[in-house]
DNA sequence: TGACAATAGTTCGCATTAGAACTTCCTGCC
DNA sequence: GGCAGGAAGTTCTAATGCGAACTATTGTCA
């Protein structure tokens, strides 16, 4: 049985993202959102828009997905699909004065909402952590796609 | 806009869990199963079974999820449903000959292959991630059950 | 005992989620 | 110019994933 040292941490990844997940998630669904919405509400607010591709690196949501979860959010007009000058492969999104009020009631509420769970944690404790998930991610990061890479991430 | 300092913390926290179930889950899917089931195999190896609440709890996988996830397992011939005797709500679920097999052979490739990447971190290291995330993982845990519960988690 | 709350799983509806194949368009290179 | 190669989105399939409603069974308590 391989009692792996490294094992404890990743149970510990996988238990604290689902916890956020379950208690971020609830709350985002209150507000009539999913969460796969509210992420890209809260990347294209107080923004002039942005191609799919860079919505979706920040949002962490792969492209095929991000095509139904724009599908639903345009259906529900929150965002509005154009087009860029320069490339003509390319798709603009934005929020759209609906979704920019939505954006505007709904983020600073849920980071009110997130605030008092991370502050259990002190200022320290909260950088701490940040740094080592950093590590961690780059190194799967790295070992991913074809390790090696020595990828400084942006 | 709100700069909480918590929000990087929250960052790393999905960047570091995404880019493990990507590596993970790329390996799994080569060893032909996947993320979920893998999980219920691992969950089931070396064991005698267990109802489907204690292998929800330990899987992290929701019940309404995990009768799908059973569906095909069963399916493929991998695990097994029975009956407990003391109560008949319950269903017993264990890993058949083929699935215990498939546990024998993926289950220590999978360890060796996620090895590399976690040891990037130190042994300390490795510690103060799993404690760090603990913390809040309660935390979160409390704030999202009524909060105030005091669990102290398994 | 007999109503009644609570638990274990299943079923259902809906929204991701990933990956692979496909279309369209752009870039490099000759 | 023209072609190979790659990038940006869309489409497709299969599998999660969650919450809510539902069924069957158990525990409780008067």
């Amino acid at each position: 049985m391989p009692k792996e040292q490294f094992i404890k941490t990743l149970r510990s990844l996988a238990e604290c993202y689902q916890a956020f997940a379950a208690y971020s998630g609830a709350h985002v669904r209150e507000l009539g959102l999913t969460a796969a919405q509210f992420d890209v509400v809260a990347t294209l607010g107080n923004t002039l828009g942005m191609t799919c591709r860079e919505l979706g690196e920040k949002t962490l949501i792969t492209k095929g997905t991000l095509t139904g979860v724009l599908d639903r959010m345009e259906g529900l007009g929150l965002v509005r699909r154009g087009a860029t000058d320069a490339d003509r492969r390319q798709v603009f999104v934005a929020l759209t004065a609906r979704g920019a009020r939505v954006f505007e009631r709904a983020f600073p509420e849920h980071i009110k909402h997130l605030k008092p769970a991370f502050n259990t944690l002190s200022a320290r404790e909260l950088e701490q952590t940040a740094q080592l998930l950093h590590k961690l991610r780059d190194a799967l990061r790295d070992a991913h796609t074809g390790h090696g890479t020595g990828r400084k991430a942006a």
